[in-house]
DNA sequence: CAGCATCCAGTATGATACTG
DNA sequence: CAGTATCATACTGGATGCTG
């Protein structure tokens, strides 16, 4: 699993390393930018600069950056063209693909949600904004 | 999609606005430490203390905050035991499993590609740590 | 035990400017 | 056009102490 860790050392010090292995993984992966840019990614091949219109709100440099690492994972392949001016393409790999199967599970599950979550927002939020004092609020 | 807001306004002002609902609830959940809670909680109910012992690494502060996130977004119940010392336990809503299956997908993922993606980055890193000049590593 | 507030360091992010 | 570097700042996250 990938929520526990094994903190101690032995008995057998390779599942722990797998372990923080597959923990660094994760962290790298589950974070906003990389799945927005696995997502816009899809099947196509798109430069820097129309991935950047793609995904919305991203800034140039978490673009390269996300991108840097997604590549040292082995989920982007990243072509450059001698051209000038340069131009570089960025696809998903295999992994990337298999990968972004799951990201479209969740983006799907936002839109299925998305009313229903609303809702449950605005019963949170109640008590809150009728300026009730925090302490008997829940 | 969640990658691509409008952000001009109108023709339809109500597209705008769940695009941007989207985006936001998408943002809550995509991050390190929501995922692994939503994993670790899975079908079980957990109280608090036994919740920080399953999430490895999860800091009192950043555990409260998520829970009460994913609370407000409806994805985990709250339920307080008035006794002394107080005892809360937490379990997934409906829509908190539903979204749970797409993060399990993401565990298996991180799983089946782990070896791949190690050596992966070994060949990344390896120009670098031969001391390479950046500007000719790639 | 669970929760909230506070303080503070470290990091992430955005804006800007410069290079090939 | 794509990438890198730098800087200022906002935010994250951890540690601590107090409350019911």
């Amino acid at each position: 699993m990938v929520t526990k860790q094994r903190g101690d050392l032995p008995p057998d010090a390779d599942l722990t390393r797998a372990d923080s292995l597959a923990r660094e993984i994760f962290s790298d992966v589950a974070n906003k930018w990389a799945l927005l840019i696995i997502e816009a990614l899809g099947e196509r091949t798109l430069r820097f600069s129309a991935l950047r219109n793609e995904v919305d709100g991203v800034s140039h440099k978490m673009l390269t950056q996300n991108l840097r690492m997604l590549e040292r994972n082995g989920l982007v392949r990243r072509t450059v063209h001698p051209t000038v001016p340069p131009r570089v393409d960025y696809t998903l790999t295999e992994p990337g693909q298999a990968l972004r199967a799951t990201v479209s599970g969740m983006c799907d599950w936002t839109q299925r949600y998305l009313t229903h979550i609303e809702t449950a927002r605005r019963d949170f939020d109640a008590p809150f904004e009728a300026g009730w004092p925090r302490a008997l609020a829940r």
